[in-house]
DNA sequence: ACGAATTTATATCGGAACGATATATGCTCG
DNA sequence: CGAGCATATATCGTTCCGATATAAATTCGT
């Protein structure tokens, strides 16, 4: 799934500008599901407004720069639609705390439990957003408290185990040497 | 963390060719932590080696193909160990199945409950290959343990919650329309 | 009160990474 | 005996990221 579906995706629950889908990333609903830069965004919505999938509308605020809001068109949404049956593909993971993990042993003990740490802390505020977009009323509808939920359970329980385990990171491999000689 | 970066590492377990790194991000305590296509691991191991991170050995094999088995020097060893104490970035996450749970009101019934069979037949394969990986006595070492452990405390999570909530994706959203006006 | 930092907002450019494809060889299965 | 698959590397076009530039207003410290 490109960012343009993506991008297809967010407006269909309502217009939003770049800046604002980008926040959507960051904040709500979707932290933790996908991710993109501005420097993805902004070219995907322009190609999407070029192919008649999205209509923009120059807004102008006060006390702010004018925004550029994004609209959904009905090819827009029939387009997402029919890329979503046509299939999803398996969920990817960039964990470099997991790599950190891995090779602990080749880093000081002290800046391996300060990654789980900084780890913890990223966890528990991720935890808090979701907690924020599950009490929000617009996020009533089963399948959003169902992606929500998901999130949560895992967050929970990485954020669990990290608690119970942390104590393995640091402790020296004793290897029991089958043959016996060394 | 680039591909690069990610070669060195994987190297420091032991030489390895372009295809057998692939294999590694596939099958072993690396799935589900990172991942890197052909694209990026061969130029990236070329670099390296232009580099003088890494040295290429050409290895005939009879009946396939020949291979490059690259090996850590010291001073891509030293480079990797300075790129992990550097810091490290938060996790990123895609998942294309969460972002079609979010949409499911948007698709057939069948469908979405098709997404989440294939998402719990993936997260047991997952589970069932990190399990392998916790056996192998090439991974006794309690850094290694914490890694796959977390792993598996959170497609275990996952997969519970899918199961016992999975009634929920279908529902119609009985919203209570607050005005009263439709 | 005034400059600094932060927030809101968009655009672009170089480089990194992906996905598809090409090439080559041998094995397995029907 | 041909099709398909596993092993193995390489490359190319497209997509995507990260950094940077620009700009206006608000907040914050001193």
């Amino acid at each position: 799934m490109d960012i343009k579906t993506v991008c297809l995706g967010l407006l269909t629950f309502g217009e939003a500008s770049g800046y604002e889908i980008k926040k959507l990333f960051e904040d709500g609903t979707f932290n933790g599901v996908f991710d993109a830069s501005f420097g993805s965004i902004y070219p995907a919505l322009t190609r999407l407004a070029e192919e008649g999938l999205v209509i923009a509308r120059e807004e102008e605020q006060h006390g702010r720069p004018d925004k550029k809001v994004y609209a959904l068109t009905p090819a827009g949404h029939a387009r997402f639609v029919a890329s979503l049956v046509a299939g999803i593909q398996p969920d990817r993971v960039r964990s470099e705390f997991s790599m950190a993990m891995i090779f602990a042993h080749l880093l000081p003990e002290a800046t391996a439990q300060s990654y789980i740490d900084q780890h913890l802390a990223e966890t528990r505020d991720a935890l808090r957003r979701l907690d924020v977009a599950d009490q929000d009323p617009g996020s009533q509808m089963p399948n959003l408290k169902f992606a929500i939920g998901l999130g949560r359970a895992r967050l929970q329980a990485g954020m669990e185990f990290m608690e119970r385990h942390r104590h393995m990171i640091g402790l020296a491999a004793v290897a029991p040497a089958p043959g016996g000689q060394g």
